[in-house]
DNA sequence: CGCGCGATTGAGCACTATCAAGAGCAGTGG
DNA sequence: CCACTGCTCTTGATAGTGCTCAATCGCGCG
């Protein structure tokens, strides 16, 4: 049975065990009760104000969670991968105060916010490694802040790319330099605070600049050291997402 | 020897308790090794690049989060305030990714990071309250994602000092609407993606407005409906600042 | 074939940045 | 006591990055 679970579970483990959990934690955690939903792209899976009284986790496809403000502008805070944890705030809060719809579609583990508490608190390491896991998510966040705070059109997209291409490389999700990428130049303005239009015509100049190209939804990174340098992009807010004490090389293609 | 610790950690302890932790756990932590340091106005705590070895608590100040862009421009992602950790992911990483200065003078507490490392695996519940700590530095960070990704001029200024009432009212360090509020114009432009310039302007059309007033370094929210509309300020983000279960009422003056 | 969504292009505008300069104020040292 | 310095706030004029509005095009799909 664990074994069934752990097949759905694959994306979630590796990304625990990059925590260096043990294996009792980690046949704790198979052995969570969870729900699977498979949802269609652009399904919403949470809206703001539902109640929440489970946690969601990414097996399969992207999600991204969004807020809406007054004007009715919308902003993306986070594009999730599978292994994710989603909505570790809302589940804790027990009210939704974002978003979460999926970009492709998926599937989605809800796991009751009761027994992440429970075991949590019988298994500390593997505490540890979802505190590690927010913190992570934290850090990507501060880094938006900056993104969309202090970076032009061009930085910010170039950013965003830079970004994916490291996070889908640790998730195996990235092949020679180039990566399924499967956001609308609509949502992509969404996560940098631009516009649509604005979004279409930085793509232009990056594909221009000969730093990337674009096949239906594939982003493939020409220059690397180009890209990066365009985005203002050092990967190290993302380092622990390989390990806590490692020191990792982690440039995609050459050095950084 | 715990009751001297537990003078200088009270914003500290004021803060897990707010997770419902046990006396054990709170005994444990106010056992912690730390050292204090105290910063005048303007010093930096760390610098990106720095070894961290060790997490910061603020004891007494404000101290500020910020990371420099290639262009050479600054954003602040964070303002942490008595009883904040400042630097978790600089800690668990063990290389400083942002900068933490000093807003006001004030005292740090430094923790050794080996030994939260032990404590936390030892008490989960107090593992459990740095967890939650974590996760609404997460929510408040994507909530600033949005502030400088969509909201304009005004609504960003008008929901910094939203948020800073709310914040400020759970440390008890809010009276009668009025706050002092150490930030310079031109550190409000770089916590909101906006330049001194701008910001200046942007407040005189706040207080225009009647919707606030500043004296020295201190804010009054003449009309705090009105501030809270032009902000586009809902605190449910920061609702667990105060509980984990409980459902609270959180407006500052009225309600939102 | 019509429909809808996403990508693309053009023109004009607006919000915010940049540049420049002056004023108020606190701290410093002669 | 009074320059002198530095910082913050303030104001004006100008420029620019990115937005808005509008229309076209390509493509997958029922």
């Amino acid at each position: 049975m664990s074994k069934r679970f752990s097949q759905f579970l694959a994306p979630v483990l590796r990304k625990l065990e990059r925590y260096e959990i043990t294996p009792a934690d980690r046949d704790a955690f198979v052995a969570l009760p969870f729900m699977r939903k498979p949802f269609a792209a652009g399904a919403h899976v949470v809206r703001e104000g539902d109640r929440a009284v489970s946690c969601c986790v990414v097996l399969s496809g992207f999600c991204i969670r969004y807020k809406i403000v007054a004007s009715g502008a919308r902003q993306i805070v986070a594009v999730n991968l599978p292994g994710d944890f989603v909505d570790l705030p809302n589940a804790l809060l027990g009210t939704a105060v974002d978003n979460v719809q999926m970009l492709t579609s998926g599937e989605i583990a809800f796991v009751p916010a009761s027994a992440i508490d429970e075991i949590t608190l019988r298994h500390p390491g593997l505490q540890r490694a979802l505190w590690l896991n927010t913190i992570l998510d934290a850090s990507i966040f501060s880094e938006w802040i900056v993104n969309v705070g202090r970076r032009d059109a061009r930085t910010r997209i170039a950013h965003l790319l830079c970004e994916f291409a490291v996070r889908l490389r640790e998730n195996g999700q990235l092949e020679a330099n180039s990566y399924t990428f499967p956001m609308s130049q609509e949502q992509i303005g969404d996560a940098t605070g631009l516009t649509a239009i604005h979004v279409n015509r930085t793509l232009q100049a990056l594909r221009g600049s000969g730093l990337i190209r674009m096949e239906k939804r594939s982003v493939i990174i020409e220059d690397w050291d180009g890209l990066a340098a365009a985005g203002d992009f050092d990967p190290a807010y993302l380092r622990f997402a390989c390990s806590v004490s490692g020191s990792h090389d982690h440039s995609v293609g050459q050095s950084v």
